[in-house]
DNA sequence: TTCCGGCAGTTGAACGTTCAAATTATGCGG
DNA sequence: CCGCATAATTTGAACGTTCAACTGCCGGAA
């Protein structure tokens, strides 16, 4: 097998030193255009790749950027998260970062597992996602230094990093508005209980658009847990108190598919238009299922996210003390995608 | 902030050299039991963990795997990927290995990248996924001594590298033997067009539990490519035959949940008895979605074979040369989710 | 002519670890 | 108590790269 391709390789075949190799590499303006092309071929011919690991002994970087990929939790609402990471390792490459795994069972464990893959990886960045009320893992890493971004905004307002979000709110005031376009009226919302900020923030959107037509949302919604049994029987309650309503915007897919069964039941898939007579229900994420199902939803640009969220690190990385553009916050509007269901 | 805790702080806080440390580290056998204790406790007290970019930098071993995520591709059937990259990270820690995520759009452009990551990163061993006919991956690999194995078995029978696979013919054989305990002979199948070897082996089990049972399967299968509309056209093909069939088992749940609506409908979750008179249909891979609409399905061991790929990986690297037990291939059996559906 | 400044490139050291060889410590038989 | 074998530990070098300091060289001002 062919000996490994070194720096010292392309110094010898350029007829040069190493350094002037390394500059071509990283300080390409302080060596002589004549020159540079000169080892720029010998690399080329060669093959040469910078070894990461010998850079990053120097340099202490790694260009590894963490992210946490979770189990495939309700199923339903799962699938959201490695369309983000696929999102992520391909924005990433581009800029010559590259996307290391992690699992963690809870805020500590992750936490230890920072303190591992710094230590040993030296890991550049870290993306954390489905930030909570009360993360302990935000304040961790501010406090060493360690760059960051997190998918999902710091729903304490305790310092200020770096974020992106998808506007919850906007999505469902969106939901709202196409639902009060169609001449609905009474138009209920199922919620997760308060206290996630990812459910009250969608929740928001509803109410707020409803007050907007000067709709008093009162008795019009209902509070549970998520999945889909929940979605039935919140669904039901909805249509059993003194005025039904004839829609319904649910926190999520498993909660509009509950919603749906309850209301009438759905057909899968096979475009065509809403069965008359049946309630009007829209979901929110967009998954599969409401894809096969023929659910309306709401969709989260998921691909554009990463791709800020890497923005973001790699302004961060590579000009490090300055504050990115914005402040680093981001917010992206999602999109109703219209089905049979609404 | 603190300096870094390098092997050098260890040997100065146990009064011992470096190499010893190292030693202690390494191959603990060669220091007597005394020492190793001193320097044990000295790693403890200061929370020293090794550099790994030096380490490698010695060894030539990074402890990385590389493991690709594909898009979300039809989205029904995606998510199966994500349950498997789950698994895999989480094996991969208790073993001190991390996995490095990459994208690649086809097979070449996945070579480009094994380049890469290999002679920048110097990647231990590679996971594919999505074996395919004419898989030109394996073989460069292969040619170069890279380590890897494949969740997926070589469809082409070309050498013989260590895989994880679902045998996919023992479902869909178990499958149609749980119809013909209800009682149904005339069972159909939709799958595929031939040439895909996912797709040809899990038609043989259902031809050959048929055959088992003494039926003709003359008649009783469709093929189609992948899709709900695809599903829905099958089903119907399959009921205006000749003589209609009973029940369908399909190659996908996306293919299950057309047939599922050609053939009466579905109503999503809600646990109860299969509604009598339709006919029952089994898909595959126990997506999110077979779950929400209560769809009979058949689920691969995604965890167990994340475990196993890692396993056999391990075997080859801490071991090099060995080959693994059983000749490292491994066939693991899915499992029959029996749900509203049949 | 002399000296200085700046550019282009080179040299030596360092990052943290492990390997191979050398050195020192320990135990044992005579 | 010596000599020797073997165990335990240390020393020096190396992995591939970048940083900081250095050497030559050329042109221009004094």
């Amino acid at each position: 097998m062919a000996d490994r391709v070194t720096i010292t390789t392309v110094a010898r075949h350029a007829q040069v030193s190493v350094q002037t190799v390394s500059n071509v590499l990283n300080s390409p303006h302080v060596v002589r255009p004549e020159t540079r092309q000169r080892v720029q071929d010998a690399i080329d011919a060669l093959g040469y790749r910078a070894n990461q690991a010998a850079r990053q002994m120097r340099t202490g970087r790694s260009r590894l950027i963490a992210a946490r990929i979770e189990p495939a939790q309700d199923g339903i609402n799962g699938s959201i998260l490695d369309r983000f990471l696929h999102g992520l390792a391909e924005a990433a490459a581009p800029a010559r970062y590259r996307v290391l795994l992690y699992t963690a069972a809870d805020d500590a464990a992750e936490i230890t597992t920072y303190e591992d893959m710094l230590s040993a990886y030296d890991i550049d960045a870290f993306v954390l996602t489905s930030t909570h009320h009360a993360d302990t893992r935000t304040g961790w890493l501010a406090e060493r230094g360690v760059p960051f971004v997190t998918f999902g905004r710091p729903w304490d307002a305790l310092g200020s990093h770096p974020w992106v979000d998808v506007d919850g709110a906007a999505g469902t005031a969106e939901a709202t508005r196409h639902l009060l376009r169609a001449g609905h009226r009474r138009i209920g919302f199922i919620g997760w209980p308060p206290g996630s900020g990812v459910g009250d923030d969608r929740r928001s959107g509803w109410a707020a658009a409803l007050a907007e037509a000067g709709i008093d949302i009162h008795g019009l919604d209902a509070v549970t847990a998520d999945g889909v049994a929940e979605g039935v029987a919140a669904a039901r309650d909805l249509l059993t108190r003194g005025e039904p309503v004839t829609a319904i915007v649910c926190c999520s897919d498993s909660l509009a598919l509950g919603a749906l069964h309850a209301t009438g039941g759905a057909e899968p898939a096979v475009p065509g238009p809403p069965a008359p007579g049946r309630i009007a229900v829209i979901g929110f994420d967009d998954t599969p299922v409401a894809q096969a199902v023929g659910l309306t939803s709401i969709a989260q640009p998921l691909g554009e996210a990463a791709t800020h969220c890497l923005r973001l690190l790699a302004a961060q990385l590579d000009a490090p003390g300055s504050r990115p553009p914005g402040d680093g916050q981001i917010l992206l509007t999602p999109a109703l995608v219209p089905r049979r269901t609404a």
